[in-house]
DNA sequence: GGCTCGATCTTTTTT
DNA sequence: AGATCGAGCC
């Protein structure tokens, strides 16, 4: 049994990860703390699986929650296996998986294979249509609202007929119950999925039609799953049913790091494994490769101040206590951010770190803001995860749309979208008197296009209803179009058979650039956002045109479906750059499996951290607390803690106070002061420094004691500074200003200044002529 | 049908 | 504070 290959494969595994590894039946359940090597084992154990229990690896089925995470397995799997075996392996996301899936076996849904997927914007527009056709107003029925109720209700693997049956008690789910049938009959009409449907729609195949899931059964023998711990019902589900006849299922989780319960995900499908799978395994994974003792011990107090759950690990590492972790108090959003700013340039320029060992962490995409301006006035490369999504970009979306409209004509959605893209007349009206018209047909848009332009139109496409019949052009009712708007109409119908056509002569990156030329694409986007604007618009269409290139090497017919998938089912975190030196700013919850050798955890204050839409529910604040836990842990060697005394956000300030979660942290594990010569408060704002001085001398938090005032003796950087904070100081350019900060940066002094009219600027001294004057 | 202005909302986290 | 949306105007 132990050959050398396993001894290989077995060789850089502690005692737990080899036990792990070298189960090859039945059901296990590895409890992995952050930084345990579970990738590592899950990756592992794939090989062990193929070199010696000598599974196909056709047989095997890995699913992970984000396309990164299958990324990275493919690629450690494909140095361990090699090419030709790795290539074998079924590894992506559960959406992904179930979108394979519904294109091969939809059929017997009765639905039709070539469906698009519609992602939240699509989702949003589909559910203001349907409010519409109901008659319901917007502002009393948010559409966000109602859609995340039933995108809750399918996580649940709750239909809308069940949800119209167990939801009566109140008016409102009697509202939602009706928007829910109308949705899913629009989604129908579409031929689209929208991201749970693939979940939920998987599963009902696999309910109603045994035999399709026998065949996968038999197909995937082996089933592993990534972050068990984020599974909702409907996952849970599939992969119950999946592994119901071999029972060969391997999950790998965390229960400490379950940060999703508010999009379904359930930790008691962690917690009642066992339960589930009485004769599973249970294996502990404690030993932390990654991360400092100190960083350890900082993460580790927070979460045990929390309700013990089950299954308590105690991590612990042999990588030595390391430097401590840090706490810092800024002034304001801003003063955080370059304090971080700050302590990111002083640990490269110290030559200790690269940009790209950094990341910034935080717990909404809005305080990304303050950071990436920091970063950007001190000329410090970055990357931001999130927030606008590039696949969420108008100038995207409308592209997109007529390649989906070209893929599957009845995706209403995405015909909406271009009807008026570019201008060519067709406003609001007669679109609502064209969908108006359609619906009274009984058939999708386009269709009702077709029978405008009457029976002896030759189509480019022939669409069929949901019974597969050509429907009957015979006797359309009245249009209510005059000539005009038909013209117009019709023109458009035109112009969209002739892409449709086009895509049989072109590869994938011959239509865009078809329809960027036909649409007068880059000359709309300038006409609509100025030439500035419009260009960096322009940009990101090229870009999109770079990402269909990679494409043109499949089978023509596949490029643009594949594409078009793949495209809907990106998450932000997949765009993460490893390879690029530059400093990583992300939320926390995407942060989860990611890994930094320095971490700036930023407003860790009450409302924030826990979020105040989390605070007064136990289990809600609970996952808070875990958020923290999460960002923490990704640390490996040096670990900053901040938070800012005043906050601005939704244009109002306010004073905050320090998340109770720095509380549970005991004093010793913080380093007590910041010793950088860096940090000042401007003298406007004695006043405020003042209070907040007071504040903490009231309350005996004293390790949260400040020394912005203090220009500190830091002995190894001689201070040469003709500078100091709260000199007023002229500009020859920018008029009179006080000295914020200064410091020797490579033989110079850079000045920080807060100028009265042109705010806060960074000078060189030796090239800013700045001139000393007494205030 | 497209424009400007003011009212209103945003910010939890996402496949 | 900034973006988005709607009403009212051209």
């Amino acid at each position: 049994m132990c050959s050398r290959q396993a001894s290989k494969l077995l060789e850089d595994l502690n005692a737990a990860q080899q036990k792990a590894v070298q189960i090859i039946d039945g059901p296990v359940l590895v409890l992995a703390g952050p930084g345990s090597g579970k990738t590592r084992v899950l990756t592992h154990r794939v090989a062990y699986l193929i070199r010696e229990a000598g599974i196909d690896p056709g047989h095997i089925l890995a699913v992970t929650f984000t396309n990164k995470a299958a990324r990275e397995m493919k690629e450690r799997l494909h140095a361990l296996i090699g090419a030709d075996h790795a290539a074998d392996l079924t590894i992506g996301t559960f959406h992904k998986v179930c979108a394979r899936f519904l294109r091969r076996d939809v059929i017997h849904l009765g639905r039709e294979r070539d469906f698009v997927i519609y992602d939240s914007d699509d989702q949003e527009r589909l559910m203001r249509r349907v409010l519409k056709d109901l008659n319901l107003n917007e502002k009393q029925y948010p559409p966000r609202a109602i859609h995340s109720a039933i995108s809750s209700a399918k996580n649940e693997l709750v239909s809308a007929a069940e949800y119209a049956r167990l939801n009566r008690a109140s008016y409102y789910d009697e509202i939602v119950a009706r928007c829910y049938e109308r949705y899913q009959a629009l989604l129908h009409e579409s031929n689209a999925f929208d991201f749970d449907d693939l979940l939920f729609e998987t599963v009902r195949l696999f309910q109603q039609h045994p035999p399709v899931l026998a065949k996968y059964q038999e197909r995937y023998r082996y089933v592993l799953v990534d972050e068990y711990q984020d599974t909702n019902r409907a996952q849970y589900v599939l992969i119950k049913q999946l592994a119901a006849q071999r029972r060969n299922l391997f999950v790998v989780g965390d229960n400490d790091q379950s940060i999703y319960a508010w999009r379904g995900a359930d930790i008691r499908n962690i917690l009642h494994f066992e339960e589930d799978y009485p004769d599973a395994q249970v294996i502990l994974l404690e030993q932390n490769y990654r991360s400092t003792q100190s960083i350890l011990d900082v993460a580790q107090a927070v979460i045990n101040a929390g309700g013990q759950q089950k299954h308590v690990k105690q991590l612990w590492t042999e990588n030595g206590v390391g430097v401590q972790v840090s706490l810092h108090e800024g002034y304001d959003q801003n003063d955080e951010a370059q304090w971080v700013v700050d302590e990111i340039a002083h640990l490269v320029l110290q030559g200790d770190y690269r940009l790209g060992d950094m990341a910034v962490m935080y717990r909404t995409n809005a305080q990304s803001r303050a950071v990436e301006e920091a970063l950007m006035a001190r000329g410090l490369r970055y990357q931001i995860i999130g927030g606008m999504r590039f696949y969420e970009r108008k100038e995207i979306k409308d592209v997109l749309a007529y390649l989906r409209v070209i893929h599957n004509p009845c995706d209403n959605v995405s015909l909406a979208r271009i009807f008026n893209v570019p201008a060519r007349g067709i406003g609001g009206r007669t679109e609502e008197a064209l969908y108006r018209w359609a619906s009274e047909l009984g058939v999708p848009v386009y269709q009702a296009l077709q029978v405008l332009a009457g029976p002896d139109r030759t189509t480019a496409r022939s669409v069929t209803d949901a019974d597969g019949m050509t429907t009957d052009p015979v006797s359309p009712p009245q249009s209510p179009f005059n000539a005009r708007t038909r013209a117009t109409l019709l023109a458009f119908l035109e112009f969209i058979d002739s892409l449709i056509t086009a895509r049989e002569q072109l590869d994938l990156v011959g239509l865009v650039d078809t329809i960027l030329e036909r649409t007068h694409f880059r000359a709309a986007l300038q006409h609509e956002y100025g030439p500035d604007e419009g260009e960096e618009r322009w940009r990101n269409v090229q870009e999109l045109r770079e990402v269909a290139a990679d494409y043109i090497y499949l089978q023509r017919e596949a490029q643009l479906v594949t594409f078009l998938e793949e495209v809907a089912l990106v998450a932000d975190v997949d765009t993460l750059d490893e390879q690029q030196d530059v400093v990583t700013c992300i939320t926390l919850h995407q942060a989860k499996g990611l890994e930094f050798p320095v971490v700036f955890l930023i407003g860790l204050e009450e409302g924030l951290l826990p979020h105040s839409r989390s605070m007064d529910e136990k289990d809600k604040l609970e996952e808070e607390r875990r958020l923290f836990y999460v960002g923490a842990t990704r640390a490996r060697e040096r670990l900053y803690l901040l938070y800012a005394f005043r906050r601005t956000s939704f244009g109002r300030t306010s004073v905050s106070s320090p998340s109770r979660f720095l509380a549970s942290i005991p004093q010793e594990l913080i380093k007590p002061a910041m010793k950088r010569p860096i940090v000042s408060v401007p003298p406007q704002s004695y006043s405020a420094a003042q209070r907040k001085v007071s504040r903490f001398a009231r309350n005996d938090t004293s390790r949260f004691a400040r020394n912005d005032t203090v220009v500190s003796n830091e002995s190894e950087r001689p201070s040469t500074v003709r500078f100091l904070p709260g000199q007023a100081v002229r500009h020859h350019m920018f008029g009179e200003g006080i000295v914020m900060s200064s410091k020797i940066v490579e033989g110079d002094e850079e000045v920080t200044v807060n100028f009265a009219k042109k705010g806060q600027k960074r000078l060189l001294a030796n090239f800013a002529n700045l001139e000393r004057i007494e205030p």
